[in-house]
DNA sequence: TATTATTTTTAGACTTGCCTAAATTTTTTA
DNA sequence: TAAAAAATTTAGGCAAGTCTAAAAATAATA
């Protein structure tokens, strides 16, 4: 069995190397786990000896097939909990991170298939992330970012990137919420900000930082 | 805030208080942790440090208002997420404990009160077991082990004091089940050994330490 | 490309919760 | 009630996960 700490190193290597190119930095690391560089170098040589990361001195960091996999199932653990959390106890989307941060952790399969079941296996969180399968893989969304498509198309806001109460409350103060159509009319070549369109009569200004971690089809 | 250990000790403490006169011993406490008494003594002076118990050196221990205040705020959540584990996923009463175990943990009130009211506020745990207010009180039951009534009663079976699978398992095997009523037909003077009437046509043996394990009304 | 700056690793130490072995206190029993 | 037994505590140590400070490796720059 895998401790607690164990879990969450994987859980943000695989989080860390799907948003950037390459090898997953010992730096990064310690930033999002809000920790020092020494100390994840330490947990690295162990999950080194575990089979679980590729792990080259100096050379950052990369998933085995097995640390993938059972990176998988924890973030499949976090998202059901985050459904349960919305759906059945009236949670609103913001709130619910930390929770499921902790629910995730809790060890039994079956009481996550059970709860998958129960759930009326969704295949989406509340915030519009696909959810893993029981096997351990990521279904493909073919989602794109909302900062990376084409003046004047047309999409829909299918999820967002970034999980902070501050930024997912600001999309809803800005009536930018999950499901929601918009076109977007012009990027501006001064700060990259975006002007979309929601309404036939409503249109927004969207700051390039929040355009980055909205996802679109 | 207190560790997952502490939590457990001060549960631990409350749990055998609640079964034996006086105080509760060190070793008392050191069977139930599956820990060593050196252990015990380590943990029993650093939860006297935070004023959660009252403790005197070989005299055993007590626990304060504000330790038994929170132990009971952990059987809550504990209690309530058995009674979770049974009637919406599922899962038999002698499964969920282990489950309820780690549950019991999670640390957000907003998230066990959406729980109770999602539950619809069950008043008892399914093993009978009353669930603790949330203002930390246990409500009163006024329930009898089964070894402890007078023969000739007819009584109703309300709950269990002991939860492992084992026992609950041995109890669906011979038909004794929550709500089930029965009848004491008589003691056995040199085992201490009950026979009950389930049935009008049945009646079987049941040992002394079933029945002190056997809460009825 | 030699030097500076940055990143990463090593070395040594701290905390929590646990252990074993030995010392101490309490309880039991002869 | 004194000796033996049992329970409890103390002393010293270990593993996990963290830290700071210093050393080593890589990257950036003059």
């Amino acid at each position: 069995m895998h401790s607690f700490t164990e879990e969450n190193y994987l859980k943000t290597i695989y989080y860390l190397a799907t948003r950037q190119e390459g090898e997953v930095t010992t730096n990064a690391l310690a930033e999002m786990t809000a920790t020092k560089a020494a100390s994840v170098t330490d947990m690295l040589r162990k999950l080194a000896d575990k089979q679980l990361i590729h792990y080259r001195k100096y050379q950052g960091v990369r998933l085995t097939e097995e640390g993938e996999r059972l990176a998988l199932k924890i973030i499949r653990r976090h998202r059901l909990w985050e459904v349960f959390l919305v759906q059945k106890l009236g949670f609103g989307w913001d709130e619910v991170h930390d929770m499921a941060e902790e629910l995730e952790h809790i060890r039994s399969d079956e009481l996550v298939e059970r709860l998958d079941v129960y759930l009326e296996y969704p295949q989406f969180d509340p915030h519009g992330d696909p959810i893993p399968t029981p096997t351990g893989t990521m279904p493909a969304t073919g989602y794109q970012k909302l900062s990376e498509i084409q003046t004047g198309t047309s999409v829909c806001i299918m999820g967002v990137l970034e999980h902070s109460p501050e930024f997912l409350q600001h999309l809803a103060r800005t009536g930018l919420t999950l499901g929601c159509s918009l076109t977007l009319r012009e990027i501006n070549a001064f700060d990259k900000s975006l002007l979309v369109q929601i309404q036939p009569e409503t249109a927004l200004f969207v700051s390039h930082d929040v355009a980055r971690n909205l996802l679109v089809a």
